[in-house]
DNA sequence: CGGGATCCAATACGATACTG
DNA sequence: CAGTATCGTATTGGATCCCG
């Protein structure tokens, strides 16, 4: 099952660099917390449980089966908490567990360096852009 | 161009939370840092400056199609300095522009997180498969 | 209310072939 | 070497209907 040829300590291998290969638990974890949706969810579940509806219309653009496929794959990582109320009408609060606040906290620090270089980041678009139009008309 | 009816300080808005609108910038540029192949990029440009072909044999498993989108796109954000050296054969370099390497701070705490709670992610996922497949078979 | 199931469209992506 | 162009597929995701 293991990919051949690219073990820990051979040629292409630096210690202070991460397991990229593509079968790696890794970057199987990353790609599924660093997707469209899961981030925006676990950044609003910080703080106070919500429900399911609730969830739908503080995330701008999620449609219901995006955002139940979202909240199985972080309640099956473990992130976040599925607690059901037997009651009538049926109630089901969303909340991160423990681990899930911990990857919060680093999750803020990617949204906050955003934030912080949204303007550098439009600048270069717009430039980069630019040259490009210029490039294409001659 | 900004969409109305959700003004910053209105209903719905958190001082704590970030602009998560749909068509927001944070969000547009974070759904292109997040990707699947930019912050193996970024990781492995960190350090020295990097070809092409090195980048391709070094992202395990990327195409050389969506090796040249990606670095497009890191170029087109400012964060991936693209430079060509006028030889036969060509010779081009790839490295981290000082914003990236700020990215690319972030994106390392991203990734110890994922490395040190691999082991936890691992077991919640198979204890959520085994209920599954358990409530499957009944 | 909180979804599951199904169908369909958009897009992302890989494979391949070609080029300065 | 470092790409571009084209094509076919696979995955993603939205819309809709339904149910406990």
């Amino acid at each position: 099952m293991q990919s051949p040829g690219y073990p820990r300590g051979t040629e292409g291998w630096d210690a202070f660099q991460w397991d990229r290969r593509e079968d790696c638990e890794v970057r199987q974890i990353l790609d599924r917390i660093a997707d469209k949706w899961s981030l925006l969810v676990i950044a609003l579940l910080d703080g106070a449980p919500m429900r399911f509806t609730e969830l739908q219309r503080a995330v701008d653009g999620i449609s219901q089966r995006m955002l139940t496929v979202t909240l199985r794959n972080l309640e099956r990582d473990g992130l976040v908490h599925r607690e059901v109320y037997a009651v009538i009408p049926p109630r089901v609060e969303y909340s991160l567990t423990s681990v899930g606040r911990g990857l919060h906290a680093t999750v803020q620090s990617l949204v906050t360096w955003t934030e912080e270089n949204t303007e550098y980041i439009v600048r270069a678009r717009n430039e980069y852009d630019r040259r490009e139009d210029g490039a294409a008309a001659r």
